[in-house]
DNA sequence: CATGTACCGTACCGTACGGTACTGTGTCAA
DNA sequence: TTGACACAGTACCGTACGGTACGGTACATG
């Protein structure tokens, strides 16, 4: 599984105090973090997963070892340390090859299967969860563009990969559908349907890998009934 | 649109200072709250809608025009306030009426149409992401029953209303499927899809009334179409 | 009229937190 | 050796907020 696969940036020295480029989708993964500032974020992560969003800045510099003060001074604030974190960890969550040879019916279904199964691993692991109720309530209060970063590269991101795909499949005269728009919605409906928002709303139960890999084939399978053509 | 109509309770006095029984689901619209009662929560929704769940107890009294005192005698605690709040607004919700008499392919999908559009309007409505927000930011951090309250409310709510409609499809010859939760799974799924998520990460877009219709007769229709017999 | 009750308005208290300043320490370069 | 620098650790400040207490008012009941 080439999920949160951590590749570090080769060690640029931590010089300028001013917050990077606003990128928000595309950048490199190490983004010009220092890997003790990698640390740093890491240690927000933690406290995220573990108090969702609560914790203090005090808190992050005691589980991070280092000073409130250099918090400050490479983040900006809390909003920036915030806003640092999620995008360094959404630059690490790679999506699954897509098989770019010729394309057969079958092919395509387990392309599907198993992008469907690799994103349903994602969205239900802790720290997607902990980083979508963070977006979510920042969303909320104005300010802060947490929830258009996840947004990006949660949702957006999904359908930017899921294009090309169902172009192809069209091409090759598997699949059929006016807009692709529709096809993307209603596979993502299929494969994820209400299993995020219940996992949001604190719901105790998570799909484990064999329950994910069976709705993986039935998401995939009733999307080729619904846009399959032959 | 028999959705968000609000009766009140016929004048309860509010005598007792204790907090309600712990139902969250089902219970009639007052549920033993006076009319200022509900006045005060009405003003707390207005707040969550305009604020997300980021205004203090002192801003509820000065919207209210009541006093802190008097609202932590009646809610306890500003969580008890929030909950209050939730519960109060999901008694309000009401679903569309669901056809009695005997299904056929047409008023079944009529039915599942219907269902459909008035899901998507409350769904997207401010009021209800403004709620879903809030539950979601309190299900991260433990305490506070908000998540489940919503949960119950939500998508378990539009479960129990939707299997004994497909029973009944079942029955009648017109549906097929092994497992009912399958079934409700695939119904939301391709009604609500991203939606709901992108919503609530606080996407500009939201879908209009047409849209809405839309979406939901092609849900429908998609559904027939893999669970539909004949 | 006297008493009690329900409530508003507001002052108040304790605390927690965001943010800043200061001190000490190790490192590296001249 | 000395100075500059980056950083940890910590003390500190202002403020905002949850929660409480108290005084004042309207009304109801006897």
């Amino acid at each position: 599984m080439p999920l949160m696969t951590l590749t570090l940036a080769p060690e640029t020295a931590p010089k300028q105090t001013a917050a990077p480029a606003d990128a928000a989708f595309g950048a490199s993964v190490g983004e010009g973090l220092s890997e003790r500032q990698q640390e740093v974020l890491g240690a927000v992560l933690k406290l995220m997963v573990a108090e969702g969003d609560g914790f203090s800045v005090a808190a992050v510099a005691r589980a991070a070892s280092c000073s409130k003060e250099t918090l400050y001074k490479w983040f900006g604030d809390r909003d920036g340390l915030l806003t640092a974190t999620v995008r360094w960890q959404a630059s690490k969550v790679r999506m699954p090859k897509l098989p770019q040879d010729k394309l057969t019916r079958e092919s395509l279904e387990a392309a599907l299967t198993g992008f469907a199964q690799s994103w349903l691993t994602v969205i239900t692991g802790d720290l997607s969860i902990a980083l979508n109720r963070a977006a979510v309530s920042h969303a909320g209060s104005g300010k802060s563009r947490l929830g258009a970063i996840v947004l990006t590269n949660g949702p957006f991101a999904m359908r930017h990969r899921l294009e090309p795909l169902f172009e192809a499949g069209r091409a090759e005269g598997l699949l059929s559908f006016d807009q692709v728009d529709t096809a993307c919605r209603s596979f993502f409906g299929l494969v994820v349907a209400d299993t995020q928002i219940r996992a949001l709303l604190g719901e105790d139960h998570r799909p484990d890998e064999t329950e994910i890999q069976t709705i993986s084939a039935t998401a995939a399978a009733h999307f080729m009934r619904l846009y399959g053509r032959g």
